[in-house]
DNA sequence: GCGAAAAAGGAAACCGGTGTCAAAATCTTT
DNA sequence: AAAGATTTTGACACCGGTTTCCTTTTTCGC
């Protein structure tokens, strides 16, 4: 109405309802010291002239914008995506807005390069994806620079409520479970690579439940892998060359699985006949791959949710939730041992 | 140095170097009117300080800020990670940071969340990925709401240069040229979803290139497909179980290519051997599949960069770029026909 | 050496919100 | 009806930058 072209500005709807700006933020912010009548009176206003806060101002006055940024160097684009599902389940409704920022894990700069985007963007909150999650100095950087955190993980570090994980341990240890149910005994493991703690986990998960039902791992039924496909490759040949050829394999993640499948097909291996194969990560592979693949799928949408809300709503209890369950989803890549 | 615990401001700095909050605005703008020594006395002292203008009252002042939106329904996660890198390409060293906005197409209140969004957050620029970025009402939208956007397309549609896009109908013509080549005559089509100008453009590619070889497309030749898995093995196994099988088959996209697949190892049939399969998006599954498939590939990192440049630095030889080229990536899921 | 033009720098207002604190209005109480 | 208590409201400074406009200093021609 007034001035059209213009955004309206608080001080316009000020001076229209004839109170002060200070009254129009009262509304804004639905204070409860404020007349009832008052307050429809402007926020009729503020209908008619379809005003909305300026973010900035507001972040500059109040010392804190609404951006919560989003750190990630990860291969499984679907997971970045899911996880970013979430978190807009957290923010919609809100003034809050996702920035996203992917790093690259291998450049020396990047340490650096963080702390410029840090420093720049002064970020209510930051939520890392693995794998760059498992790096305790980014955490460091975040808290030095006065900036919230939540790391997404697959196991429950001893960082107090900066954390969201999942089950990775006992997922495995489930797979194993199943596989040795249906009759395997020589299991193979596909490892993930040195220094993640999600390739730590799963092997661990891995050694545990075969240590539980008393079933040997020799060396040549453990391969190392590093999460790409080619390396799955490799390590399933190896695997599958092996004299005493292993009738499962365990892969750390879907995309090394998805290597293993090939070897086995090079082999003339069938799978799941000659062969079962079980993945991790319920990427969209394993559900596209001949057979689609039996695998381990986190909630990760449901962990994004949870990291955002434990930034920007820590009482609610969805924000509390640390430990997610992720869950074995059993396709055609597993059948009993034809021998 | 000076109280520190606090982030320095601009006054701060003035205070530190002896000058007037306007000088240290100059010197941080690169400002030509100022001398030499006062610009390197107070960039000492910013230097010192490890002061950084704060964004938000930047945004204020300036009357805009620096956020770029990424608006997208895509149910192909590696292009959108692709798409963001190719922003953060062209945003690297500047104060420009990426906010992404997940929609969902079949939401009722769609266009209304998303004016919300932009009413909110007063984005700098918005960046439209398809399918959605084919919907013109939302261009309208951004328009309206005084936001620069680009949209990213499959062909170039009549909008200026608020557009990147690919050359999708020349490349599915290259595509079945090479099937053609290779000797195959009974080439069929699985469409993707009525009223997307991807699958449009792909399917005129595809009628052209055949009536051009003087090949005829008879009706059991085509089927139709929503660009999703399950379509794409049905749409398949009903274009096998006509009388007379085709030895090719051009899917939309890869995901339905890869229910192809499926469709042809339920009848026994192997890939390359009894048939031969193109897809269209190089999306992971494309490389993890077996036989890895021959797929046309778009240049979506660059595209993204040069839809980012075109909105943040219009000048930039880079952002005139507008039609890339996308190129057949060949796999090994096409052979010659055997009959 | 003088006056004028150009260069360098500063004071104050402004961008659009919020916080503090006191004034004004209303309601109780006696 | 006056005093006190309570609620409601506004004036003003402030957040950290930029812009406008004006003053001071320097440079330069003659």
């Amino acid at each position: 109405m007034a001035k059209s072209g213009k955004t309206p500005t608080i001080n316009d709807v000020a001076r229209l309802s004839g109170v002060s700006k200070k009254t129009v933020s009262r509304v804004i912010n639905r204070s409860a010291l404020l007349s009832e009548d008052t307050r429809v009176k402007v926020e009729a206003v503020i209908a008619e002239l379809g005003y909305v806060p300026n973010p900035q101002a507001r972040a500059l006055a109040l010392r804190r914008n609404f951006l919560l940024g989003l750190l990630h160097d990860n291969p499984n684009a679907q997971t970045v995506l899911n996880f970013q599902e979430g978190v807009l389940d957290a923010i919609r409704d809100t003034e809050f807005a996702l920035v996203v920022r992917p790093v690259d894990r291998h450049s020396p700069t990047m340490m650096e390069d963080i702390r410029r985007f840090l420093e720049q963007q002064r970020l209510y909150g930051l939520l890392i994806l693995p794998p760059i999650s498992e790096n305790d100095a980014l955490a460091e950087l975040a808290l030095e620079m006065g900036c919230g955190y939540v790391r997404m993980g697959s196991a429950m570090l001893d960082d107090g409520d900066h954390m969201v994980a999942s089950n990775d341990r006992e997922m495995v240890v489930q797979a194993v479970d199943h596989l040795v149910e249906l009759g395997h005994r020589r299991i193979a493991l596909i490892e993930g690579p040195e220094g993640f703690r999600s390739a730590y986990e799963r092997r661990e998960g891995f050694l545990a439940a075969m240590q539980a039902h008393g079933l040997p791992v020799p060396p040549d039924a453990r391969a190392p892998g590093n999460y790409r496909f080619e390396s799955g490759l490799a390590a399933a040949g190896q695997l599958l060359d092996a004299p005493a050829r292993p009738t499962a394999i365990f892969a750390s993640n879907d995309e090394m699985a998805s290597g293993a499948f090939h070897a086995a097909r090079q082999r003339s291996l069938r799978v799941p006949d000659d062969l079962s194969i079980i993945g991790f990560d319920d990427s969209p592979i394993a559900a596209h791959i001949w057979p689609p693949m039996t695998t381990v799928g986190w909630p990760v949408r449901e962990m994004g949710r949870a990291a955002a809300l434990k930034l920007i709503a820590p009482d609610d209890p969805a924000a509390r939730e640390s430990t997610f369950l992720a869950r074995l989803v059993k396709r055609q890549s597993v059948a009993p041992p034809r021998d």
